[in-house]
DNA sequence: TGTATATTGTCCGTTACCCGGACATGCCGA
DNA sequence: TCGGCATGTCCGGGTAACGGACAATATACA
């Protein structure tokens, strides 16, 4: 019995750990006591009253004085604040491109818009054997060149597009010179509609061995980010790989999409998985 | 010698302290390894190792696979999503109505908006000598006897009452009845209007020997919540308490506006008060 | 008035848990 | 090859967190 046998010890901080469930009851049912706490979580009264002077010193937590009963404030919010948007996606996206990589040998990866570039957010390189480089994520990818660009500006809401590429027209980058180009654009839209998926363009390689194809992640039927394939030129062409993978890409975009029309849907009160209420039995 | 002079220790548990102190880094740098969080925050590697797992065990944190980084996930969200945006005002009003009653004896009170009635949000009554009555917390207010309602009425946006007033024609409660007189609500308006704060009609009282007046809370020049003062009805004529109180309750009121502008202009990223980054020396 | 129940709050001895020094490993540039 | 830097793990000692126990207050009911 000097351990529990079923039971994995999961490292982690007892006390610490304690506060953080006592911290997820009092968000579920906000305006709470000691006792209404303790009942929620099954964590002793005496605890309870440690765990809420901590969250008090920080803050976090104040006693309403009329009614005696402890409520969160809007000092929580910084336990979250520094989570954005645009990192959710990415943040849904990690298991599914983790399976991904499992059926599709290539190296896959999430690409969002910010600041008039595709970046980088996710990255299954590093888990597939076909890999050359390695860390890309971070990486900014051109509008105009890259697959991940190509494929959003073709599937985001045109007021977007519009106001995208009014920006690239004024941009250092000379990647982003073409923007100049109405005829240019617009063939790329045509030819990735009519495909369903981006390719890259020769004068944009991170690698100069390999070549890129990308499908968009499309919420609500806009694209808000891109799921681009890399691939070892030399082992196959863009279509080949369309064929053998275009379905597995596209199941993920849509799995990744359908994720984040969930999350959004629910206000996020109610729960289901990992963190638990009740403390250990 | 026995404690540190200046510093008050304050009790709170040691390794839940250091938890929250990292996750808040972790908010103000996304995306950070151990050792910058060490630097960060002046916690022993060691310590923010056991720290992460723990956050890491509940979901809160995700190693990003390529770069080996430590990112929030969409989780954390849970840590905070309790906190509505109409307890915001309520929970800034605490320290202002605290020297508000210091100032104006009578008990003062902050109420908002909600399921077509105002609703009293924080309280001082009990601070203050002259309360009869207990807790009011949570108590219903109608929109077009009490003080707190004429108040919210006559400043929030146009479009806002006139749905507010539109919703109360449909209401089962006999209070709300009146709103099928537009005579008698114009005329609410346009006496609290002139006046700048609002009476309780006779109709209603929460106890019979006390009235209330009230003005109202404007953010961005609309109302967004009332403040009522409570005083006993044989001490004082409802001109008499505007006489002496009326530039405190409004200095209150402002001082209340000030906030809510002030913390909606800032994203929340940066910050200046309370919460340690560093652990005490 | 007295008894019983429910809730809040605090004390304090014991022990399990957290702490950080120390060590091991891997990577990189000189 | 070596030194510098970053990451990751181990383990014994000290202490801070744990929860049983007790006290105080409020309310209900006989």
């Amino acid at each position: 019995m000097t351990e529990k046998s079923s039971e994995k010890r999961a490292s982690g901080m007892r006390s610490a750990e304690r506060l953080l469930i006592v911290l997820r009851a009092l968000n579920l049912r906000n305006g709470a006591t000691v006792l209404e706490l303790n009942r929620d979580t099954g964590i002793s009264r005496q605890a309870i009253y440690r765990i809420l002077d901590t969250l008090r010193n920080f803050g976090y937590v104040r006693r309403q004085e009329a009614t005696d009963r402890f409520h969160l404030t809007h000092m929580v919010r910084r336990l979250s604040s520094g989570f954005k948007d645009e990192e959710w996606i990415a943040d849904i996206a990690v298991p599914i491109l983790g399976r991904l990589v499992q059926e599709v040998v290539w190296p896959t990866e999430l690409s969002t818009f910010s600041d008039n570039a595709m970046y980088i957010r996710e990255s299954t390189r590093g888990r597939s054997p076909f890999t050359i480089d390695r860390v890309a994520v971070g990486q900014r990818l051109p509008m105009l060149q890259s697959a991940s660009g190509r494929a959003y500006l073709s599937y985001c809401p045109d007021p977007e597009r519009e106001a995208i590429i009014e920006n690239l027209k004024s941009s250092d980058d000379d990647f982003d010179k073409v923007a100049h180009k109405p005829d240019y654009i617009e063939r790329i839209l045509a030819v990735t509609r009519s495909r369903g998926w981006a390719v890259g363009d020769d004068s944009f390689r991170l690698h100069p061995k390999t070549e890129t194809l990308a499908v968009p992640v499309l919420v609500n039927g806009y694209a808000r980010a891109s799921l681009p394939l890399t691939y070892i030129a030399s082992a196959a062409t863009a279509e080949q790989i369309a064929e053998r993978h275009m379905n597995q890409l596209q199941a993920a975009a849509k799995e990744i999409a359908d994720r984040m029309e969930e999350m959004q849907a629910r206000t996020d009160d109610d729960d289901d998985d990992l963190i638990p209420i009740r403390a250990a039995g």
